[in-house]
Formats: C-alpha cells, sequence, structure tokens
DNA sequence: GTATAGAGTACACAAAAGGATACCGTGAAT
DNA sequence: ATTCACGGTATCCTTTTGTGTACTCTATAC
C-alpha cells in the first residue's frame, strides 16, 4: 500500500481534507491528474497540455505523484525514449474530486481572454 | 464581482482545474474552508481547529481568501476585539469540492495513528 | 498589581516550491 | 554535417511558505 509523505495529520481528527490537498498540493498535481483522467499519456504529452510548466517541474511532480501510488510510470527501453504515464487505481479514485473542480471551474472562471 | 488574483491561465482553454487549485491551493486554505462550511467562525476558534497552523500564517491564508471573494470578514469594535468569518456565496459553492476531498479522505487516508 | 483573552503586527530566519537555462545521449531525418 | 525529438539532469536563482519570538491595546478577572 502506497505510504503517504505525509508526516502527520495535524488537523484534528475528523480532517481528511487536509490529506488530500497534501496530495493534490500546488500549481500543477491537480492539473496534472485531470488530463490523466484521458487515458495514457507520454511526457512530452503531458508538458504540451500544460504549456508553461518547465521540465524540470514536470518531472519532479510526475514522481511525487508515483511516489504516493496515484500514477504509474512505465519506461520502454526504445531510442528516443518513451515513457508512459497512467493513474492508478487509487489515482483515479480522485476522479470525483477533480471533476467537482472541474465543474466548479467552468461555471464561475470566466476566462479573462484578452485583459 | 471578485478579481481572481490570477495572471493568467496557462493551461490550455479547456482547463478550469487550474483556476480551481490556485484558489485552494497550499496546505491550509481548502482546510480553513472545510470548517467554515460548519458556520461563522472567530480567529481563533479556527486556529484552535488547525492545531499547528501559526498566527501569521493563519492571518495571511484569511487574508487571500478574503481577496479572492471567498469569505467575508466582519470586525466588531468591541474589547477584546472579536472578528468574524464566514464563507460568501461564491465561498459556500465551492462546498463540493471540499466535500468530494473529505469523502475521499474519509475512505482512503487510514491515519497511522501511532507510528 | 498582575495576568488573560483576543486579533492581530513586526522582524528575522529557514525551508520548500517554482522558474530559467544549459546540458546529455542517440537514432533518424534533412 | 547539422538538427530534431525524447525524457530527462544539474545548477543557480527568486518567491512563497512556514517557524519563532516579541510586541500592541484595553476591559475584565483574580
Amino acid at each position: 500500500m502506497p505510504r503517504v509523505r505525509h508526516k502527520l495529520l495535524d488537523c484534528s481528527p475528523g480532517c481528511p481534507v487536509e490529506g488530500v490537498l497534501h496530495l493534490i498540493d500546488g500549481k500543477w498535481k491537480g492539473v496534472i491528474l485531470y488530463h490523466l483522467l484521458e487515458g495514457t499519456m507520454r511526457f512530452n504529452e503531458i508538458r504540451r497540455r500544460l504549456t508553461s510548466i518547465t521540465q524540470r517541474m514536470l518531472t519532479k511532480q510526475l514522481r511525487e505523484l508515483e511516489a504516493d501510488g496515484l500514477i504509474e510510470r512505465t519506461v520502454f527501453a526504445v531510442v528516443p525514449p518513451r515513457v508512459d504515464y497512467c493513474l492508478t487505481p487509487r489515482g483515479r479514485s480522485l476522479e470525483p474530486v477533480i471533476m467537482a473542480m472541474k465543474r466548479w471551474g467552468d461555471e464561475h472562471i470566466m476566462l479573462q481572454a484578452a485583459e
């Protein structure tokens, strides 16, 4: 079972929100998971969707998601290299959370197009 | 209408997840909103629930949530001072997101009690 | 006369997150 | 002969997050 990187759930007992937040924390993780809901993707495919993420950050976030047991990383020994990423069952179980966020975003964020 | 502090939605169009994440980002904001779902609360009441947050951080997070139009801050001119925090309608509209997180947390996080 | 609660602010500092840029190896295409 | 795609590392830098301590002001309680 995947170990939670979390040191301590320091919210009083009955605060599971904090734990989830730790998993999808930061600017990127939630978005990565959101895109992976569509299916398996390669490194640069993900990168193209998150237009402004740097390579370094993407690598880092993917490794953390992997460490938390939310995604799976598959390396093919070919050249040029190929690495696939997909959700684990645990990762996919976050779908309701991600989709709730998407719905909210769709309804409440007016994309201030040309500012 | 509350202005989003967000500079730019740099995920390709159709990625509302990023916007939401920006609002409840970090270790604290989601948890604060979660507790405020129960009703209006005073500063130290919130603080007692997030046992490990420092006063400085709590102040900062609350101010940001206020700036994003998710919570409302009401100051009473009494002594000792009294300041109430409650969700705005916009803040309350995040309820499905927060509750989805809570449900996931309840199901998937085994609180490793005494480690 | 001293302490306490309440909701902060001010300052110094350490740690973590995030960003910019350059580099790697190799097979295939130009 | 050079360039490109791929999936990264390495190094340096800035910004954000988080910790710790001290301080404020005043009515009330001890």
